[in-house]
Parts: structure tokens; C-alpha cells; sequence
DNA sequence: CTATTAATTAAACAGTGTTTAATTTAATTC
DNA sequence: GAATTAAATTAAACACTGTTTAATTAATAG
């Protein structure tokens, strides 16, 4: 059986995840196309369609690696077991930073959507849980005796309310009156909770 | 100079608002077309584009009536004078049942992006103003003393964390260990911040 | 060296948003 | 009332999109 052998199947891959990257980091999420991909790597779309399944599954790969290099900038930071309070402080203002930086990518990860009736594989989910799971050591020490169930609660309100804040003051929603920075929100957010 | 008694434009553009409506509420956001909405009406694509500049208009008109529709189901709650945080309850769940059953249109107010460079026109982010506005009074109440400065900001915190909740919570982010459900985060998140 | 088999491509399909030129249709002017 | 004029409306084209198909190329197996 003959396979020509220039790339393998996971090289392509790679490239393709590249190329993709490089696409929607230069211009945007809305103009990633298939055949935009196919010809940054030399290959025709036919090729594309032989390594992913669709473009929806290619993008959720990409999508996986960016939350893995979030995960990769915040869980350094749990390392801080001195002040959990400062350690959360880190971890909103890096993932704020990540956000900011990364700002098409970072939009991908939340604008995606699956058709209808196509859920997304468990590995997806997954990754976002692990990366809930980074503020659960902070509020374990900060909220002792509490249950796990409790702690892992805390842990996903605080992270979908910076997140909130976050999509709100990245997109068109609150650029008024002064609230079009994140920064002093996400501070009254912790004043608030911490 | 003759026009075409048919309708007129402002007829047209009700009716194009309306049907595309149907279209996103039946089939969802990705499934609104140009095409579909003049069928529905019908009428052209050509006449679509002499009643909006384009698709995107249309849809931000689109969005505004969502919002309208949002702040009419959350503004009537505000005249409970007596009990604010009883108030803030019920708008937060108000809200969420209000994502819950226009999944398809709430979605849509979120998910929609301009191309870049093009910035929506004012009277938008003035509607979720208005929005964020609801949250002050009963807000006022209970932080008496607060500078309005103070009272705006916590408004935007609160609106956006429960935003924030909800659009993890009713995507594919966090359907896992029985952190499906919002209302449970929401609870959390006001206990702690009222 | 031929047959087989897999990788790769070119081309097609059905759809999209948008623009253009052509065509109706109605009101205005003579 | 007929000819003119201008606006409303359409049909068709353009340049895209994701995806599928059949054809082609290249490498391996016998």
C-alpha cells in the first residue's frame, strides 16, 4: 500500500493547527477558511478532510491548545501557597493578560459553536474543568473546612465571573462611560468575594 | 417618482425583523441567511439591502429588540422597593430563565461580532446601559452611602458575572460533575456578594 | 514490471453575503 | 391620457464558503 511519504498524518496536523493558528491570531476567527489552511501548508482541502473530520473538529483542537498554554501561564502561579488571596489576584490578572493578548484565539475558545445535536468530545470539557480546577487550591485554603463540593462551586462561579467580565468589556457590550476596562471590575469582583 | 405601494420600507423592515426572528428562534443563529429571510417575506435579497446595509445591521437590529424585550421582563421587578436583595434575586432569575427559553436569540446577542474595525452605533451598548441601570436601585439600597461611581461599577460586576455564568453554563463548557445547571452558581455568587 | 492501494488533487455541489444591471411599476409632467 | 421619469424590485452574477466526488498520482507488494 502506498503512502506518499512527505508528511505523515500527524505532521499535518501540526501544520494545519499552525497554519490555522496563524490565520485567526493575524486575521481573525471569521476568516479562517479551509482553504486558507490547505494552501499555508501546500496541501489541497481533500487533505485537510483526510486529518479532521470537518473544520469544526479542526478548530476545536486549536481551541484545546490555547487552553493548554492558559493552563501553561496560570499553573505556575498555584505554586504561591503563602497568600491565596494574592495568588487568585495573579491567576484573574494573567488570565486577563492571556485574554488580552490573545485576543482572536481567546475569542475562538467562546464564540465556537458545534452544530446543534453535535456535542463536543470529553477531552474539551475536560481541559476547561482542569483549568477550574487551578483556583480550587487557593480557595481550599482560604475557605478551610468547607466541602470539596463546595469549594469546587466557588471555584466555577469565580472563574465564569471573570470570565463574564471579561466578554463583556472585550466586545462592543460596555465600552462606556469608564467601563471599558476589565481591570477595576475584576477588583471590585475580589473585594467582593475574597 | 414611483414607488411600489406594496409596503413600505418601515413595513418592510419589520417584517424582515420579524421573519428572520422565526428563522434564528426554529433553527438557530448559524442558520439565519439573506436568502431565507426575503423568501419569508417575499421579497428579494435586493430589497433587504435597500431597507439595511446589510446582514449585520439587520442582525444588531435584531439584538435590540432582544434587549428590549430583556429589559421589559426585568424592569417591572424593580418596583419591589421593600426587599432589594429579594429584587436582585428575582432579576438574576428573571435573566436566566429569559436566556433559558430565547436560547437561540440570547445566544445570538452574544455570539454576533462586527467585522473588525466596524463599531456598533450608540443607541446598542446605551440599550445594555439600561440594562446594567436596572441593577442600581436595589443596589443603592443596600450599599447606602456608596458613591454612584461605587453603586455603577457593582451593577456592571454583578450583570456580568451572572452573564458570565450563564454563557459557560448553557454552552458546551461545563457539563460536568453536576455544574450543568446555573442556578446553583448563581445562588453562590449572590450569597457571597450581597 | 505489473497490480494494488493509499495519498492527493481537481472539480463539482450547494450554500453564503453582496453588487450589478436589467426590469418592472407607479407617479409626474406635458 | 400618453410620454417621461424615477424609484422599487428582481434576476443574475461575483467571489467566497464547507464539503464530497471522482480522477490522478505515487509508492509499495507480489
Amino acid at each position: 500500500m502506498g503512502r506518499r511519504g512527505d508528511h505523515s498524518i500527524e505532521q499535518i496536523k501540526e501544520m494545519a493547527l499552525d497554519a490555522a493558528e496563524t490565520i485567526v491570531r493575524e486575521q481573525g476567527y471569521h476568516h479562517l477558511s479551509t482553504r486558507k489552511i490547505a494552501k499555508a501548508i501546500g496541501y489541497t482541502v481533500g487533505t485537510l478532510y483526510m486529518v479532521f473530520e470537518n473544520l469544526d473538529e479542526l478548530i476545536l483542537y486549536l481551541n484545546g491548545r490555547t487552553l493548554d498554554q492558559l493552563y501553561e501561564v496560570i499553573e505556575p502561579l498555584v505554586q504561591r501557597q503563602d497568600d491565596p488571596k494574592r495568588c487568585i489576584h495573579e491567576m484573574t490578572h494573567t488570565y486577563l493578560n492571556f485574554a488580552l493578548q490573545n485576543r482572536s484565539r481567546w475569542n475562538m475558545v467562546f464564540e465556537h459553536r458545534l452544530p446543534e445535536g453535535k456535542d463536543v468530545p470529553g477531552w474539551y470539557p475536560n481541559k476547561i474543568s482542569e483549568l477550574f480546577n487551578l483556583l480550587e487550591t487557593p480557595l481550599r485554603q482560604l475557605h478551610q473546612g468547607e466541602s470539596e463540593q463546595e469549594i469546587a462551586l466557588k471555584a466555577r462561579v469565580l472563574w465564569s465571573s471573570v470570565h463574564g467580565i471579561c466578554a463583556l468589556a472585550l466586545t462592543h457590550s460596555l465600552q462606556h462611560l469608564g467601563f471599558d476596562s476589565p481591570e477595576p471590575m475584576i477588583e471590585s469582583l475580589l473585594k467582593q468575594n475574597l
